[in-house]
DNA sequence: GGGTCGTATTAAAACGATTCAAATCGAGAC
DNA sequence: GTCTCGATTTGAATCGTTTTAATACGACCC
């Protein structure tokens, strides 16, 4: 007997194997003693409950999966606890998977959740997913999206208000005296992006005298924020800006480095605001000002509905969140 | 016909169930057309096989689960890069915990892991798991451990060697005319903190006039960082030290942070260096000088020897793969 | 004492794949 | 034309649990 099994269970117990599944699953339709007697049983054999058995008799799997766009992004992780923490609560499993924005590692993990037959799904989509998402969806697993819109709104979504950030960064370093402030960011097509930034530019323009230059990445790290600086520095004096908002805070951290490095001070010659607020954010050197986006919360919301979605599909309405970020103001946007 | 099975699968393309199994699994047993015919109708019906059932009847999971320490932390999510570029290519899926260094979620992923019976499991321990691990792999699932050797040696691990690089970031602070080092770090009980440190003091006493000041903190992160200097700082000058080595660069950061807002040069006044060399380190306001662990290596590594063991567990003997780390030296400890 | 009803227990079927031993097929040898 | 052998294919059993419908058991009432 290399591996107790539920009929072993059930004999030490003097029961029937079904009687030791009702233990297990529904406690309340049997009686006390011999509740007591299985459990006793169950220590004694050590029994591990063998889930593929049960998976497979139960039709469900109770385990969630997540896809995250990028765990090395102090971002993502924040939200990946959210939802844990939630996920912890109910008592079920967490599979967590990282595309790195890559397609193929993507479609590996709908893959595998597809075999699994997960109950659930929460996705930050990276390439294009939306007929594997159907599939799932038809196949019984529940889909929420985390932090991305697809124009198709079928599925329910969880997201931050990508135009407010812009605007409330923008109209801070406006409030404080700056002028010139310095986009940097990129690639343009990117929804986030492309969403900062043209509220970032709405915000200058009912100011009046404020004004944005776009300074394009390829990426958005740290190294993307030294190559912005290096251009924005080559302007003639006049046209050098005296702001900078960066699309996230690595890239932030990049351009504090870069600045820092060619003698030009922070905030005083130029101030710099990011966006997330990771942790990094305020341990930098000169701490920085970032528009804090409410990740876990935007993990335990999204795990929240898909629990709910979970327990009663039929009453399942899609659903789209929006989640406001907040401006945290540090000594990088400090008025000069 | 909600959902395709094998047998769908077998009609359509005119063959028996047991064929397509043979198709799926052993290629090589089934000839060319009707290969070609059996693919066919997998793509026509869309049928996604049931890992449950597959799990259930082949006893085994291709799975392997991983366990690490702290998601936040870069470190570890090098670590999971590199187990995972090696599972992707062995098409083994890689389902990931994040135990955060609290026991009772390192349980329960144990607990998932044990009921899905995994074929292996890497793990960096954070609670007392043996009795755990030994039970897993009774069970017939590998263990390896990451980055912490337990005392009992019976499990295969893979680590990087904490006294080499205490020692190596001590005799290069000695060796660019520092003397007073302050080591900010701990709790002192944790290994990798008393490994680091001792070698430090080794290094010191062998140089003849170095000298080490150990700074306990009671955590490992960037306030811990902020708090240590805050402490050397309140020194009479003459006690000062005019070197900081951090235990890792999460406290570094903080180190670089509070000398910077205090108007403490670095690396003029006082040089640091960090433990890890994560992405942070090169992109802060003044790049740090750190101990480069080869977490990536390390993931892959343990990955293979994990792999490896579930592929012939017979001829498996216990192994332990020391790696090690190096210095890369930047602004922050630049000689004044 | 017979009948009714609710609770606790159980026997047997079912979930969907893989495996094993046995059957079938075809080509080449004689 | 028959026989042999290796390559393919298949029928039936099986993995370990949960579920369903039926049974057993008392307690309570008349």
């Amino acid at each position: 007997m290399p591996v107790a099994q539920v009929r072993d269970v059930a004999a030490r117990a003097g029961v029937s194997p079904a009687t030791v599944s009702n233990a297990l699953n529904h406690p309340t339709k049997v009686s006390p003693a011999t509740l007591a007697r299985i459990q006793a049983a169950i220590d004694e054999l050590g029994y591990i409950r063998n889930d593929a058995a049960r998976q497979l008799r139960a039709g469900t799997n109770r385990a969630i999966g997540m896809i995250v766009l990028d765990i090395a992004n102090p971002f993502f992780t924040d939200v990946a606890r959210g939802v844990e923490d939630v996920l912890l609560g109910q008592q079920r499993p967490l599979i967590m998977g990282n595309s790195s924005q890559e397609e193929h590692r993507e479609a590996n993990y709908l893959d595998l959740f597809e075999q699994q037959r997960m109950d659930g799904v929460l996705i930050t989509p990276t390439g294009d997913v939306l007929d594997r998402l159907r599939r799932l969806r038809d196949r019984g697993t529940s889909v929420v999206l985390v932090d991305r819109m697809t124009r198709a709104t079928e599925f329910s979504s969880v997201s931050i208000d990508d135009a407010t950030g812009g605007r409330i960064a923008t109209e801070h370093l406006l409030e404080t005296g700056r002028r010139r402030i310095a986009f940097i960011g990129g690639p343009a097509g990117l929804a986030q992006v492309a969403n900062r930034l043209s509220a970032a530019r709405a915000a200058a323009e009912a100011h009046g005298s404020g004004e944005i230059i776009y300074t394009e990445t390829d990426a958005m790290n740290a190294e993307a924020g030294r190559t912005g600086v290096d251009r924005l520095l080559d302007l003639p004096p006049s046209q050098r800006p005296d702001a900078v908002f960066a699309a996230n805070d690595l890239v932030a951290l990049g351009v504090l480095q870069a600045l820092t490095l060619r003698g030009v001070r922070v905030p005083d010659d130029i101030a710099i605001v990011g966006y997330d607020d990771i942790d990094f954010a305020s341990s930098a050197a000169i701490p920085l000002t970032s528009v804090r986006q409410p990740a876990h919360q935007m993990g335990s919301t999204a795990a929240t509905m898909l629990v709910d979605v979970i327990a009663d599909p039929a009453a399942s309405t899609v659903r789209h969140i929006t989640l406001m970020p907040e401006l945290v103001v540090r000594r990088s946007s400090q008025s000069s």
